[in-house]
DNA sequence: GATGAATGAGCCTTCATTCAT
DNA sequence: TATGAATGAAGGCTCATTCAT
């Protein structure tokens, strides 16, 4: 098993990732990559199975990798001593989102591609799966702190699920709009305090 | 074989509707459709001028109909006296959401439609355009009222721009998930406490 | 049998030789002559049965006036006593051409529908069959004079076929280049000239 | 079921060839031509862009080689000394026919296209464009000789271009009409008789 | 006399993909 | 490893025409 693939494969990925970025993964044409990468279309299923499994090279890593990440840390945390948990939650996810944005400006075009062009994909719902895993967490959260929001009916599981999608809708606005680093930094730190709000408002009202 | 217009036209729509909701504008199929009305893809081309025109007529009435309301209610408080305003701006957004809900409610599968299906259409950036007349308001409000938030730099068009994005994604989930309107309203409702707690925030902190 | 065809049929007679005119028969669209019209596609078959009897009915009178005033023409020279032919062939074309220029000149629009948008009609060999006419009696004349361009070779049925197509085909040019009657008698007058200079050396070199 | 290049494509040619004679360039159907040659549609355009790219294909080389001998004939000729011209042009012009009819009956299938099946496509005009070079150059002969026939008003440009158009006409009825080679060079003999009587007559009467 | 509905055939073209070479 | 050939399905749309009303 080569660890350096093949030339080849190299000259593709930037062409495939160019005419998905532009197209969309359904309206992206094998042949204008092929073109684009001096061969044939018939050339690149040497090197991918299918449209999609090209697709999936480009921007399966990077949403593994920031998924993994997002599973440690809030493994990590939910590790930690109710006590701990309880006193710091948001300092926690100050840093949690730093990782994450950090770790979003080191692949950032494939998550362009993930938040923009997955439609027809297995990705289409890729940010829907980071939800499911923050609402997962919140929920264990919750139960373990004792916390009422829950048994009181002021939140609830879709609820959460809800805020979750708003905030990571949020989120990846900044890579829809190209924003740079630091003003992506700045918009979201806006943006946690903003949500950092809101939830110590359900929480403990 | 009925040769009447209305009892046609009332035949394909359901069937638009269906293939539309299934497949998206884009890989809709007008012979799909008509199988499914039974009869010929050409027969729709007496009913719509166009695969988009049919489009239109399923969701435009409900989508400008909702621009609209929207549009009065925040025309309507414009006009009111500063003090007014900023006493009763979070009181005039549950009345406002309410209304919202409800239309969206009346007319729940067009905006199904609007929300899922739209890419390739004129309809594409529905929800931008409600977020565009979210912002503008917002902004002529904070003006109006002097609020620091803009002069200090703590909030900004653009941070308003995504918090606004990030809530309209959230209101139209309840469209996405079906939920029962009754369930929907409880949704918002915490959605709107919570973002109310967040807006709170960032204009007075 | 009403003299005077109803006034719908007087109304849609306009749009049609528009419509022909502007498209040739075969693009011509029978929905695009019907809303001119004022009426639908469907109403047009009330009037004909076809495209291309709705094409005749433009041209037919025309077509088969000037075949006729061709035909008698060339009848009545040629029971003119030996002679006499002999003598005034030319002088008599001259006339003969004359008659063939103001008949064209009164029913100007359907020979150009007849010239220019016939293709894919029964008239698409209309000019052809005013060829076969010219050809049968100068055919006859010949003979009848004795004269042995025939006989000697010089001449073949299939070469006045040719020349007498490259001669309608010039007189039917000022139709195409909507020549006044004016300047297409001045340019006739020029082009018997040419054609007579031709056939005297033919005929007798 | 083959896979060369070279052999398929020179099955597809006759059949296309086949096609468009039959029905013109524009009711030719690549279905057709398909089926005929035993394959899809979609596998054309592996070896024709377009539908008219194939019509290209077959007459262009054609085409474009009688315009350039043609060209060039009459820029050789055009170079004489004002004497010679003269002298000449009535001797210049049977060699330039002669080479002129070779070369159609060398392509004869592809004036054949060009002649009869062209319309709607960049060719529909090609007959116009040799008159156009034609009158081009009969009007520098008549300027270089100091003829009068142009300043006396016996001769006009467009007079020379319907006299052009109707020779024209008539050398590519040859083609229209299937006649060998040895019968068209001999109709356009008598052809070049008649005109040449005709061309005397109106430059020096 | 005219309509509106509907048909069925047809159009060219594009696409991802397969397969022998 | 890459190619060129070829496929089969599908795409939206237009057309002349028919027919019941």
């Amino acid at each position: 098993m080569p660890k350096d693939k093949a030339e080849t494969y190299q000259r593709i990925i930037p062409c495939a990732k160019r005419e998905f970025l532009e197209k969309g993964f359904e309206k992206a044409s094998m042949r204008a990559i092929a073109a684009d990468a001096g061969m044939t279309a018939a050339g690149l299923y040497r090197h991918f199975v299918d449209k999609e499994a090209m697709f999936v090279e480009l921007v399966g890593p990077a949403a593994n990798g920031l998924k993994e990440l997002f599973l440690v840390a809030h493994e990590e945390f939910n590790k930690l001593p109710k006590e701990i948990k309880e006193e710091t939650v948001f300092d926690y996810s100050i840093d949690k989102l730093e990782k994450f944005i950090d770790y979003i400006y080191d692949h950032l075009d494939q998550f362009k591609l993930l938040v923009t062009c997955a439609e027809g994909t297995a990705f289409a719902d890729f940010m829907d799966s980071l939800v499911a895993i923050e609402v997962k967490y919140t929920l264990k959260f919750i139960e373990s702190t004792g916390n009422d929001g829950l048994t009181s009916g002021r939140i609830t599981p879709e609820f959460m699920h809800i805020v979750s999608s708003a905030f990571f809708s949020a989120v990846f606005e900044v890579v829809k709009h190209d924003m740079t680093k630091e003003t992506a930094k700045s918009y979201i730190e806006s943006l946690r305090i903003f949500f950092t709000a809101g939830w110590k408002k359900v929480l403990s009202p």
